[in-house]
DNA sequence: TGAATATATGAGTATCTATGCATATACTAT
DNA sequence: ATAGTATATGCATAGATACTCATATATTCA
């Protein structure tokens, strides 16, 4: 026997080091997040966050987006964590705030970019 | 001046090596990946054929979901070459067919699991 | 306080998606 | 050829999603 111990062996109170198992909760995560990734308005937004802190209506000229529609979707990457941002004066300054998730983007981009 | 080059002055003829730029090819491809990996039924299915081979029925015994919604998955995760399949008799046996959004995905799935 | 500016939000809608049912197709063995 | 098994697929549908419009909220400044 040179196989790796059982998973079912281990503490069953801790979540599995190795992340072999996929309880509901880790599966709800893990789907949010590739969610997040999945509509291309989000990603060209988190794209431009993650290079620079914007306003929102930069972000909406940046991209020529509509004011309303960057509002929603950053609501929902600030309900994932996925954004934050600071104030000053009327004027809201997003950023990125979760830089794993930053770098599954950039890792999707390059793969997508080379082949 | 001491900002970096302007992505414009590179050769147009190629993609960024730095791949700053998302056109709307590469923006599309990596929202597909993200989009395959945003259903929980798909991250199952992937996960599941991430650590071995398995036939349809497999999958669905396994995952607990009807033979129909799995080939329908299949269907999809096959046409973004995401798993291959080699035939025996009439027995089809899935695997994944690509390293990379496997890796994305156990990444994520490790960050679920340790925060 | 009132005007101006920046952002957020609710509602409506068109589109997309995942699923299940029923059935078709494909292969094997007798 | 026929039956049996494994898988795929067309269709219908319920639910999710992203967008736009109109409007609300919040902050600043005069």
């Amino acid at each position: 026997m040179n196989e790796p111990k059982n998973p079912i062996d281990e503490n069953p109170n801790e979540k599995s080091t190795r992340c072999v198992d996929l309880d509901d909760e880790t599966l709800f995560m893990v789907s949010q997040t590739f969610k997040a990734l999945s509509d291309t308005t989000r990603i060209r937004i988190l794209h431009l966050l993650s290079q620079r802190e914007c306003a929102v209506n930069e972000i909406a000229e940046e991209l020529s987006l509509m004011q309303s529609t960057v509002s929603h979707q950053l609501r929902f990457l600030k309900n994932l964590r996925l954004v934050k941002f600071r104030r000053a004066g009327t004027t809201l300054y997003y950023s990125q705030d979760d830089q794993h998730v930053v770098d599954l983007l950039a890792q999707a981009i390059h793969h997508a970019c080379h082949d």
